[in-house]
DNA sequence: CGCGTGCATGTAAGCGCATACATCAGCCGC
DNA sequence: GCGGCTGATGTATGCGCTTACATGCACGCG
């Protein structure tokens, strides 16, 4: 193989797996009792600093890792924070895991994913795994069709939902996905179109309704309704984006004037089709996008965008969290509902929105 | 706040903190010894079936989860994977994330999430933090700067890396980035390009440099040497793409007639300068970039890319991994290097190379 | 000079669970 | 009809660590 010569050497089959050094180990060459390692290791004050020092120095010396395991049994305290998503590679949960990690890192704490792709029977084995391992809390974006005995298993630890909710707890961070696409589409609506198309999930408890919400109630306030022929609820994936675009736009005469798509997925899949159908944006029609406005403003023409506010949000929780496991409890946030916050989404403007072709 | 009333109601402060359920408990409801219950609920064919079920059927009415913490340390048994990586929002490391969590999950194993950043110190606690959590195995993308403290806390369990090496273990999973770089750097070749640019990245150990050898190679395969003027070895961020991108192609007189991208990260940056400068590709630049296929085909024109094989790496990584925790060594893939496989990536051509504007 | 005080350390009891070993019943064969 | 054997269950130990409590020592005071 072509780089095989190039790669640094593979270390040496690790050594004939030798018993992991443990504490009575340092105290038996210390010639102390174990309890007074374990405090040197632990910083305890009780313990003189000289021989904390030789402990130390010894521990460090022999490579001793302490048995979190075993740590976290006896004394009760659980150094796990739980990451229960539906999919990694979604830039909200991506960026979240980062920063949750970094900070929660920086405090002792360390991630355990669960990565449900939405299949409540893994959702179930994920929350069940999390709490057996004694998580301190839980960052959790539900399936909508979470079921009951997940929502048991989920009851206990400091839980904080994100980016979507069933109800799980009173804390949660979000994105304001109606107020989103309340202004988007008066954005269009304020260009001129009144045969606008939605494209968006089904996804039913959370925020998949949240935007379809914005989308009517911008119709309703300038005294439109939303055709319910105009929209199409889809399960988001980018390949059904893709399929939904083709239909929607595919036939010139039955097109409307403009495309609103309720899924960083779908996006994805729209833009393709967009491309491939040739059809003129925005002079033909106008077309707005959902997620993460980079690679939407790489498109031709740039894409319209509701730019969700992954970094706030990744920020966001991340501080909630850490303030309910260090803690116990976090200073209510609002008035009337303590703990959740909604964050603002952008409407960055760009080049596939115009007003309406004159119809013929 | 607007979408505020529409959400279902958070649920009620949770229940008093009342204990969990301990097997103690079920065994003494029961009029049954732990043992007993530990066997029957793990399903040992020494407890009579009739009272087995009774044991589970109670278990689960009194919602009793295990302590896997406890679990694990009585019977020695290890039910985490660490998975260090550097960035979990590069789509190498959040496709393989998504991929791992669903094999092991599924074997019975949970992801332990470390992201270091390619910083050292955080690469150091992650690995010491992986190691004392007792996992059965490791999944490592490891920095160019570990330290020899990393490498020995890396040294015991066993090791698979992927992506990027360090020379930690006998297993890997990696891109073949030389050959792919010398079949991209051919390609320019064969359309006439002689005076050819490589923005890559400084990673020292590991792949940056494979990539920058395949160029190299594809060269003096050709005759030629690539300048070293025209090559630049930057940090992989977005950004530092932009600006070299700017630096290389701003001014028109200087301009090498290709351009090679060797970092997914990079490329999004000289994708957003290209569009800037509104330099003319092909006719005035060639661009090849690398990485993720998708994006890149949605620009204007569709950018010739690197497409990193990333979910064949991902399964591959997981089957290795999987095969090392549960069954302890895997068989030897190769005959010079056991358990290292180089998956190839493929150039997929499309609309921003071409051949170079003759020379005035 | 004896006794309380406080501090450094040791001793031992778990944490929740699995499991080696002991126990005890029922069964077979002779 | 009794020894041994199998199979179901109980008893008790320990995984590696923390920590409440006991111990012992040096010191100061009356």
């Amino acid at each position: 193989m072509s780089a095989t010569k190039r790669s640094p050497a593979p270390a040496a089959p690790a050594a004939p797996a030798e018993r992991a050094v443990r504490v009575a180990d340092l105290a038996a060459e210390l010639n102390v009792s174990t309890a007074t390692v374990s405090r040197a290791l632990n910083g305890s004050p009780a313990v003189r600093p000289q021989i904390a020092r030789r402990i130390i120095d010894h521990a460090r010396l022999r490579g001793y890792v302490p048995n979190r395991i075993a740590r976290s049994l006896a004394a009760r305290s659980k150094t796990f924070v739980g990451f229960l998503v539906p999919d990694v590679q979604n830039l909200a949960y991506s960026i979240a895991a980062t920063t949750c990690a970094r900070l929660l890192g920086a405090a002792g704490y360390q991630l355990i994913l669960a990565i449900t792709g939405d299949d409540p029977r893994r959702e179930h084995e994920a929350a069940v795994g999390l709490a057996g391992a004694q998580v301190a809390g839980i960052i959790a974006a539900p399936s909508a069709d979470i079921t009951e005995d997940c929502r048991a298993a989920l009851a206990h630890p400091s839980v904080v939902e994100f980016n979507r909710t069933a109800g799980l707890a009173p804390y949660g961070v979000f994105c304001d996905d109606r107020a989103a696409f309340v202004e988007a589409t008066r954005h269009l609506l304020d260009l001129g179109h009144t045969d606008i198309a939605y494209l968006g999930t089904t996804d039913a408890v959370s925020n998949g309704l949240w935007r379809l919400d914005g989308v009517r109630d911008a119709h309703a306030e300038a005294g439109l309704a939303l055709d319910p022929e105009r929209v199409r609820l889809v399960a988001p994936t980018e390949e059904n984006g893709h399929a939904a675009a083709h239909e929607l736009l595919g036939a010139r005469a039955a097109r409307p004037t403009a495309l609103l798509v309720g899924s960083s997925n779908l996006s994805v899949g729209v833009a393709r089709a967009v491309r491939e159908l040739a059809v003129g944006v925005p002079e033909e029609v106008s077309v707005v996008v959902y997620g993460d406005p980079k690679w939407s403003g790489l498109c031709d023409p740039a894409l319209t965008t509701v730019a969700v506010p992954y970094r706030e949000m990744a920020q966001v929780v991340a501080d909630l969290v850490l303030g309910l496991v260090t803690e116990g409890q976090e200073d209510a946030a609002g008035p009337d509902e303590p703990g959740r916050r909604w964050l603002p989404a952008a409407l960055v403007v760009r080049s596939s929105t115009g007003p309406p072709r004159p119809r013929g």
